[in-house]
DNA sequence: ATCAAATGTCTTGTATACAAAGACAAACAG
DNA sequence: CTGTTTGTCTTTGTATACAAGACATTTGAT
């Protein structure tokens, strides 16, 4: 493994954990001092997580955490629930004894999780990749880990928002009867519903979001 | 702009258009000499290659043209069926009159181009992408252009087979049709149709492919 | 003669040095 | 006192030098 890819990696979840903030500027000889290398690997995980979206880089004036407005995270999740209402889709019809059991005990692990939020959120992701999985395409599973990874670090604020987590329980037994049955077009309904941001979520949004915007603050 | 991007740019295009056949490698030393630039540049255009999955780089084993095979072909096509599949349904709901025209001049296009399949390959995507704008939301569109960026070399040798060219320009048809009535759900099929490989096509697709292969032998 | 091991070359991965471009600040002029 | 200009400083972009691994070829031994 280079020393590049373990820097895209590190970067990556600490972006995703909060640690670099949205917006927070990621300067060469800083990141090259914290994780004791030289700029060369620096760069090219910069430029990696850039082609993600991960990070922004402007010519000749730096890399910064990829600060993503109203706007942009709605037609996120927008793309987000599509993908995921497709994984669904073809789950239903693709399942196989080995994914099933996988999907029964994600679900298993969110219930019991359902207490504490940090909890969830692990066992939530995991609940998700187990249909992208039995979706059975490698490429559209890429993609959809691929925003899920690029969502990461606003979701994890969502969660803390009074009782969402029993309803996102409550919506994961409704996807997985779905599934279990056959029904790609109801699987899909009801993952399209369950990821989308719409109604009053969409302003849970926005003040999680500004939350944000002061720890920026804070830490420039 | 960077010469990183320039070069970004040029072998993307040169993939594109096949003077680059997937499975070719792809040596720095090479790239740097044919672009009269020093490696770190052409090291850094084919990082980003690569973190779009238009190359491949194995670890200590340099960077090669991205191979698909029929798999991943079908899987991407299936992808970007449902992707253009949510355009149309967005398109019919948020069109405006600018991009109504726009979609209508593209559609013109595509019919006087009918004659020349490199022609009506070019109306074809300005086509699309006009559904993409259409659709109102900057991410869908970006995603969108992306897959069609990366399948583009293989689409090229498609548009060669009997009789497709006109039955694309028909579906076209149904598919502005629907846009035009607001009819979302029936943009969303006739998209999907159009889109994705099934039947007879895959074959076609299949066939393309080793036509790629031996040009691929010829050029190692 | 064949197979295995070792060496040499080629290519990538990493580091450092150098140049150019922007941003910020200070000083001078109106 | 304020605005503009210039100079310096910081930071990125590019090039080159160095090191390490992989592959191929050759040679020696069985």
């Amino acid at each position: 493994m280079s020393i590049a890819l373990r820097l895209h990696d590190a970067i990556e979840q600490d972006i995703a954990t909060g640690v670099l903030a949205p917006g927070m500027r990621l300067d060469e000889m800083m990141l090259a001092g914290r994780y004791q290398v030289s700029r060369t690997p620096v760069r090219e995980a910069l430029r990696q997580l850039a082609a993600t979206g991960m990070v922004e880089i402007r010519l000749r004036r730096g890399a910064v955490v990829a600060t993503l407005g109203p706007n942009q995270l709605y037609e996120m999740f927008e793309v987000m629930a599509e993908l995921e209402a497709m994984c669904g889709r073809l789950a239903a019809r693709r399942a196989t004894a080995t994914t099933r059991s996988g999907l029964l005990a994600a679900h298993e692990a969110c219930r019991k999780a359902i207490a504490d939020p940090d909890d969830y959120y692990a066992a939530n992701e995991t609940f998700h990749q187990s249909i992208y999985r039995m979706a059975g395409s490698v490429f559209l599973m890429e993609q959809s880990l691929a925003l899920q990874k690029r969502l990461r670090p606003y979701r994890r604020l969502q969660l803390r928002v009074g009782t969402r987590v029993s309803r996102s329980c409550e919506e994961h037994e409704v996807i997985v009867q779905a599934i279990a049955r056959g029904d790609g077009a109801g699987a899909a309904e009801a993952l399209r519903d369950h990821v989308v941001v719409q109604g009053e979520r969409f302003a849970d949004l926005v003040a999680s979001l500004s939350e944000l915007k002061v720890a920026e603050l804070n830490a420039a």
